[in-house]
DNA sequence: TATAGCCTGCTACACTTTGTAGTAGGTAAT
DNA sequence: ATTACCTACTACAAAGTGTAGCAGGCTATA
């Protein structure tokens, strides 16, 4: 099976989060079909159950099937799950994890860097 | 039970590697004493044991009993979960994800943000 | 030498998360 | 009414993690 990619978030979900975030409101066909990936009815609406029941997606019952929608923006959903892990690793290693970040930003585009040091110089 | 704190790595792992980081080597013994959180010696086994399976740990028969220390510094471990973990995040959600990373260390004290800037800088 | 004590290896179980899907039963349209 | 589609319920597999018992082996000491 797909390892996890982010805790608490599989690859299919992952997958049909996207789908909804960019097409909504949707039915679990309409996901399905977006999907394109050879998997059951069932299984989508499944996992389009268990985002309901985390509350990431809304639904609302229209002719008898459930239209989903997210709950939150993507934006915000990946800021609060970025937020998340940069306190965890740092609650689990403390100010070495800190670092490590900067680092691991440091190989990104030249274009983030620019943003960043727009950024940064804001608030000096 | 607890929750997986870093994706692929719980509460009890971690507990145990911070162990072992600070004092190594050592037995199961000891990092049982240190842990001082009322499990079984055999609990605390069975983590080094997979903590060895999965290359984290290498052991050393000293009469008859394993000495465990780390097989990589916890800096380097640190470098590669956090790199990896902002890798998975910005390939589930591309740039909108490295984004919100900047946001997120945007919180970070003053002093770390002088050293970003200055590496930064250096860069320009 | 026997016995207690500690160690390892093996095994096993519970619980959670995620992916996967079947079946039953309801509703609506033809 | 029969067909088609939807939901709810249920279930199972696999991985990851925490937890621990038990058997067997070695050592030291009585």
């Amino acid at each position: 099976m797909a390892k996890h990619v982010i805790p608490g978030f599989g690859e299919l979900e992952t997958a049909i989060m996207d789908v909804v975030w960019s097409t909504n409101p949707i039915s679990v066909r309409d996901v399905l079909q977006k999907l394109d990936r050879g998997c059951a009815y069932t299984t989508v609406m499944t996992v389009m159950q268990r985002l309901f029941d985390k509350g990431l997606l809304k639904r609302k019952l229209l002719d008898n099937a459930y239209q989903y929608a997210p709950a939150i923006p993507k934006a915000q959903f990946v800021e609060e799950t970025v937020q998340k892990t940069v306190d965890q690793l740092c609650d689990g290693f403390g100010d070495v994890a800190l670092a490590h970040f900067v680092d691991a930003l440091d190989d990104v585009d030249e274009k983030r860097l620019e943003k960043l040091r727009r950024k940064l110089s804001l608030r000096t």
